[in-house]
DNA sequence: CGTCTTTGACCAGCGC
DNA sequence: GCGCTGGTCAAAGACG
């Protein structure tokens, strides 16, 4: 993939003005060495000319080999010193396409939500009702429509979306099933009663925002969100990550302070309090745990809303376990119509992609965790649960990548909302398509060949690696549908992981048109069969460029910078540092706050979700 | 010296 | 009411 095909004739300007630059340098310090040479040379010839005879002219033509032989070494450094120039070039020039590519997704997120809007007034209702879970990555449509025109130019808005805060906020909109009371169970292994993140907890509204009993009050927007958090201030949403990570902690992004460790009750593995330090009033806590029985796997538990802009790098996190919030709140809004019964599951099964939200009762508690007992929350804390592992799960055998929504709540009459829903992104070991926060700490997709291979869109794709892997399949599958039935440009995955699964849970839950789609696409991808499964190359947690830079450039990415930070954790840190790099201003992001679907009007307000950091 | 981690103590909620 | 457990505080120590 050459960036230099999706440049802007801007940028190819000026790439050539940089490279001839570099030429000129080049060529200006040659100049400047052959000027060098003739005082060594007068020297020697003044010795020669001292001696005029057989042995100073043999002295003479040994200068002169020397000089030649220092001349040829000189050639060589020079032009090894131009090839790491042009290659730094090249990077520095794909990094600015990223850059532009970015700006075009948020753009392309901006319209998906226009899109989504319009499609959902003419198709929303049609859907199933017990099937209907929207996830709406991106700004809020309301405010999407309203402040941002189709017509105008990409750059223009994406300009104004800089200004106005570089918003990535996840619409969550989340209905659960009147009817469909599903008796799944995604149960690979033995669930312990133990098993308090998926916990049912037995109460009613869930606040997202963290707000301790005693603690820290943030001040905040007054938004639906929050309405909510106040109304009912002890139900906190949660968000459990489950990933693999060597690490202490996962690194997302944000900066996080610990505040306390305890040994929690069923696991030998202390849990570690942190809290957020970005902002001394940030409300953001999150929680560290390893998996009793499996020491490689991490559960990070985020509470809370972010009340300060995130790092770029933090909003990748922020944004997923946001959604995930969002989604379980938004569950939660809809339990407020009351024609729910009591045991209520959703449960869409799309050629492998298995949704599964359940509502209520002890019938549906989550089975899908191997270890259970490894992780407990407070039964006042909905709780949602992303997968993250790339491991064994029997019931993901279907090849496809798996997302699973589960909510699980001793649902009664009063019950209102979900209060554990698990998002399972994980598939088997054997699956080509794999989401997982690998070991070396990049959070990776694995796959093969996109669905949509043959398109030029799909040529980009192909080239940007999270966690130098191969491709992003869900990121293709989103694209390919969303080119093939929306006429929506396709901008190519700048944006994080957790955005991508968002982004293809988003289109294949909002549109059950994508379910066909989703099966060829599945198809193709299980029909490929190699799975690239990733180079853990170690330091990279911090470059961005490593996506795909390691096949531009297969000879020097190895010798691409590690980050000097403190940051240790099995990290999507490798999405921020080069967006932050050269514009700082763009750093920083205003996460849009979640939208419960029973409260639009909190998009506008308050800032968005979790993140983490180090250790 | 400032920041961060560690760790014991304290508090609140919940179940019995 | 009591005990258990999760969550938080804050002093002390470690570290750069």
């Amino acid at each position: 993939m050459e960036f230099g095909s999706e440049r802007s004739g801007h940028e190819v300007k000026d790439e050539k003005r940089s490279e001839s630059s570099v030429g000129d340098e080049e060529d200006r310090r040659e100049q400047e060495i052959v000027t060098q040479e003739p005082p060594l040379s007068t020297t020697e010839r003044s010795t020669v000319e001292a001696g005029p005879n057989a042995s100073s002219l043999t002295k003479k033509e040994e200068a002169v080999d020397e000089l030649e032989v220092a001349k040829a070494e000189m050639g060589e450094v020079m032009e090894e010193n131009q090839r790491l120039k042009t290659c730094l070039n090249r990077i520095l020039n794909d990094y600015r396409a990223l850059q532009m590519q970015f700006h075009n997704i948020v753009e392309q997120e901006t319209k998906d939500s226009s899109d989504q809007k319009v499609n959902n007034n003419n198709d929303q209702y049609q859907i199933d009702e017990s099937n209907l879970v929207s996830l709406s990555l991106g700004r809020l449509p309301t405010r999407n429509n309203n402040k941002v025109p189709n017509n105008k130019p990409l750059k223009e808005e994406a300009e104004k979306e800089d200004k106005e805060g570089l918003s990535l906020g996840l619409d969550c909109k989340f209905e659960t099933s009147k009817s469909g009371i599903s008796t799944t169970e995604y149960l690979p292994i033995h669930q312990s009663p133990n098993n308090s993140v998926e916990e049912v907890p037995k109460e009613e509204a869930a606040g997202e925002s963290w707000q301790p009993g005693k603690g820290i009050k943030t001040a905040r927007d007054a938004t639906g969100e929050d309405e909510v958090s106040q109304q009912n201030p002890a139900k906190k949403a949660r968000v459990c990550v489950r990933a693999r990570c060597d690490t202490p902690t996962m690194n997302d992004g944000c900066q996080w302070r610990k505040y306390g460790q305890k040994i929690s009750k069923g696991n030998p593995c202390p849990r570690a309090y942190y809290r957020c330090t970005v902002a001394p009033s940030c409300p953001v806590r999150k929680q560290v745990q390893r998996c009793a029985q499996d020491m490689s796997i991490l559960f990070t538990t985020y509470e809370g809303n972010h009340n300060h802009p995130l790092p770029l790098s933090a909003t990748a996190m922020a944004s997923t376990t946001s959604a995930a919030a969002s989604m379980l709140l938004s569950g939660s809004s809809t339990s407020h119509s009351g024609t729910r019964p009591s045991t209520a599951m959703t449960t869409a099964d799309l050629h492998g992609m298995n949704f599964f939200l359940s509502d209520g009762s002890k019938l549906s508690k989550q089975y899908y965790l191997s270890h259970p007992a490894a992780l407990s929350s407070s039964p006042s804390h909905p709780t949602i649960t992303l997968d993250l592992t790339s491991n064994n799960n029997p019931s993901s055998s279907s090849s496809a990548a798996l997302v699973k929504f589960t909510s699980n709540s001793n649902y009664n009459n009063t019950q209102r909302y979900p209060l554990s829903t698990s998002l399972n992104f994980s598939s088997s070991e054997s699956n080509n398509a794999t989401t997982s926060w690998s070991n070396n700490g990049f959070l990776s997709y694995n796959n093969t060949l996109p669905y949509n291979s043959n398109r030029n869109v799909t040529n980009v794709l192909s080239n940007i690696n999270l966690g130098r892997q191969q491709q992003q399949p869900m990121e293709n599958i989103y694209n390919s549908y969303m080119q093939r039935n929306n006429n929506v440009p396709i901008s190519p995955p700048q944006h994080s992981l957790p955005d991508t699964i968002a982004a293809a849970t988003k289109v294949i839950t909002a549109d059950p048109n994508f379910q066909s789609a989703l099966a060829a696409a599945l198809t193709t991808i299980i029909g490929s069969g190699s799975t690239t499964q990733g180079n853990h190359g170690g330091a990279g947690e911090n470059l961005s460029q490593k996506m795909k830079w390691g096949e531009l450039f297969p000879s020097s990415s190895s010798a691409l910078p590690s980050s000097s930070t403190k940051v240790n954790g099995c990290a999507s840190s490798f999405l921020n540092k080069s967006a932050a790099n050269t514009q700082p201003g763009t750093a920083l992001m205003f996460l849009q706050p979640p939208l419960p679907l029973s409260s639009p009007k909190s998009a506008s307000g308050s800032p968005g979700d979790h993140i983490d950091k180090r250790n």
